[in-house]
DNA sequence: GGTTTGACCATAA
DNA sequence: CTTATGGCCAAAC
């Protein structure tokens, strides 16, 4: 059975509307919510195309707190939109997710399990 | 309808 | 370390 398809977005919204707050998540670790763990392009695709990630301009007016998704190295990704990644790490520490001065993060304490 | 555009991961060389 | 490749394309224009 299929992963991706109509509506792929939404429920990559809403998993990771599932990330508690001060912790974060991986596209790999949302794909595999929704089913296979090749599917994390998508993730990042579904993430990047977020109506206004940084701004006030949420899915489906909920907001979606993309910025507790993170690559499987622990770090910030957005490489095409360094603005998005400055924001990303504001928002991370401003919930107390420590970042190393290598702009890290420890993925074994702060990886959510969305189980 | 076709074309473009994307924030990934694991693996191999 | 870099780069190339394959893996379920879907959404927006």
């Amino acid at each position: 059975m299929r992963v991706v398809g109509p509506g792929f977005h939404e429920k990559v919204y809403r998993a990771v509307q599932r990330i508690p707050p001060g912790q974060v998540s991986t596209y790999g670790d949302i794909a595999a919510l929704l089913g296979s763990s090749q599917v994390a392009r998508h993730v990042g695709w579904a993430l990047a195309s977020l109506p206004d990630a940084s701004s006030g301009r949420p899915y489906n007016n909920v907001s979606v707190p993309w910025h507790r998704v993170i690559n499987a190295k622990g770090t910030i990704s957005a490489q095409d939109n360094p603005l998005r990644g400055s924001e990303q790490y504001k928002r991370l520490v401003a919930e107390g997710v420590s970042i190393t001065a290598n702009g890290k993060i420890d993925l074994q304490n702060l990886r959510a399990k969305l189980i």
